[in-house]
RNA sequence: GGCGGCAUAGCCAAGCGGUAAGGCAGCGGUCUGCAAAACCGCAACUCCCCGGUUCGAAUCCGGGUGCCGCCUCCA
């Protein structure tokens, strides 16, 4: 099966085929930094991640445009409720977001073009939209007439008779011909930072920027445009709106968005008490890669339901898959990193890790159906577990095996490194442990195992000998 | 009011016409000095409800009910 993906503009799945043959322009609405980013939007990074991976693991060659939203009505208003400059405030958050980006193991993208510093890009796109006549002026602003525009609403279905005008009138303060338009250009205010540019004094609307930025790094066409539902509409909608009444040419050939996430069932809201920022759940003890899994484990295009027990059942899911590669590891001569030798390998257990191989791409590729990926991964390792447990797999077979979960890690990104760098004292009491186990003396051993857990590692006896791992953050029960 | 989405075991979640994937939790057992990890076995007589189409429906159609989102800044 080819790669395939819904397209919110044509509301089915189709066959992606990319512009240029093995490359993919791929634009994702970023982050308004303003403040810290909420799970919610986490989810959309990470599924943007997985995306962007997926591709890579396909073979293209992906350039990834992320923007940084620097200047709006929020920024603006906290910078001056903090009286800072509007370039200090949004650096600060800009930071938190690639902080949590780094957290969570979120590639990075190819580009962060910021807002601000694309303002004359903007500004000749509205004299462009100005030229071909799309646009009017009203009281120092400049507005987009959807009316000229005959595709208006083909990406959010939206029926134009349908928006009532006068509804929006007082939650504007600009003023408009028709309140369905939307503003390019906002007029310079007393207090807030503008623009001297050639349209006159003021700053952008917000949809403006994602036009100039990504027509500017990935060109008037691009293959792939992804967000949050809610960027449907209007976001989307009037970049569409935008874009093409300018170019005379098709914006982003695949929108895919990604649906909301729910705690406990409900919109995440301040004021409900539900509402979470990655700082939030590292605070209380839980692990990043178990949030990670959580947030990636389920279909994109559904509702994800976040709770804290659904955190601790992720937590639990991770461990198995990193326990069976770490014992994958623990065969003698662990990976050698190059190509195993086929002799002595059962082919019982190449076929295996094909047919592994192949149910998770074609997961992947009907529309990122990541529980079907995840489902090949967790049937393999029930499949290849007894062979474990029996001493059944030989170095090179055990390197085929992990190799390939390592493969498929550069999509999920879930393994951990193991970094045990144990101290002096450390090791003399895992092996005063062992002396006293030898001599029977458990209660000793017993002391001693607890002692070094309170030191955050974990002794575990195997047939082979002490297994020694260093212990994870382990999710609080409480909350 | 308009548009869209979702309802599958205790929880999360696939399946989209052919007789219910997977994970977590739970229970019983094996292994272990104990523990951990791991293994073996058990769990939906049925997929929100009611009709219909069909040899056959969780899957299609019609009608309900419930929940969520968008229509104003929002991932």
């Amino acid at each position: 099966m080819a790669l395939q993906f819904w397209n919110t503009l044509k509301r089915k799945k189709e066959e992606f085929r990319p512009l240029q043959p093995n490359r993919v322009g791929l634009y994702t609405c970023g982050p308004t930094v303003y403040d810290f980013a909420h799970i919610g939007n986490l989810r959309a990074y990470i599924f943007e991640d997985i995306l962007r991976r997926y591709l890579e693991y396909c073979g293209y060659a992906v350039n990834h445009i992320m923007n940084i939203t620097d200047i709006d009505d929020k920024t603006i208003k906290r910078s001056i409720e903090e009286n800072v400059s509007l370039t200090e405030y949004t650096r600060r958050y800009e930071k938190a977001f690639f902080e949590d980006r780094d957290i969570l193991r979120i590639k990075p993208a190819t580009l962060y073009p910021r807002a601000t510093e694309h303002i004359l890009e903007m500004v000749e796109i509205i004299k462009k939209l100005t030229e071909k006549g799309y646009t009017y002026q009203k009281d120092g602003s400049i507005y987009f007439s959807i009316e000229r525009f005959p595709g208006y609403g083909k990406l959010s279905g939206i029926d134009l008779s349908s928006l009532k005008k006068g509804a929006r009138i007082e939650s504007d303060e600009y003023e408009k011909e028709d309140v369905r338009d939307f503003v390019l250009w906002k007029k310079s205010k007393i207090g807030e930072p503008s623009y001297d540019t050639e349209i006159g004094p003021g700053r952008p609307g917000w949809h403006i920027e994602c036009s100039a930025m990504s027509m500017k790094y990935l060109g008037k066409t691009f293959d792939i445009h992804t967000g949050g539902v809610d960027n449907i509409f209007p976001h989307h909608e009037n970049e569409i709106a935008q874009s093409e009444a300018a170019n005379g040419k098709p914006f982003a050939c695949y929108f895919l968005h990604c649906a909301h996430l729910l705690v406990n069932n409900e919109k995440m809201a301040k004021s409900k008490g539900n509402f979470f920022t990655l700082r939030d759940l590292l605070d209380k003890g839980y692990d990043p890669v178990s949030i990670r899994y959580l947030l990636l484990s389920v279909h994109y295009r559904s509702p994800l339901n976040f709770t804290l027990e659904g955190l601790e059942a992720a937590k639990n899911a991770v461990e198995r898959i990193q326990n069976f590669y770490r014992r994958l590891r623990l065969i003698p001569g662990g990976i050698t990193g190059v190509s195993p030798v086929t002799e002595n390998v059962d082919q019982a257990i190449t076929k295996r890790i094909i047919q592994a191989e192949k149910e998770f791409k074609e997961g992947l590729d009907d529309d990122l159906n990541m529980p079907v990926s995840l489902a090949s991964l967790h049937n393999l390792i029930t499949d290849f577990n007894p062979k474990l447990e029996k001493d059944a797999i030989n170095e090179t077979e055990s390197n085929l095996i992990s190799n390939y979960i390592k493969e498929i890690d550069d999509v999920l990104t879930i393994l951990r490194e193991e970094k045990m760098e144990l101290t002096a004292e450390e090791e003399t009491l895992i092996s005063e442990r062992e002396t006293a186990r030898k001599k029977k003396d458990f209660a000793k051993a017993d002391a001693i195992r607890k002692d070094l857990e309170g030191r955050g590692i974990i002794v575990e006896d195997t047939p082979a000998g002490p297994r020694i791992t260093r212990k994870q953050k382990h999710a609080c029960l409480a909350d």
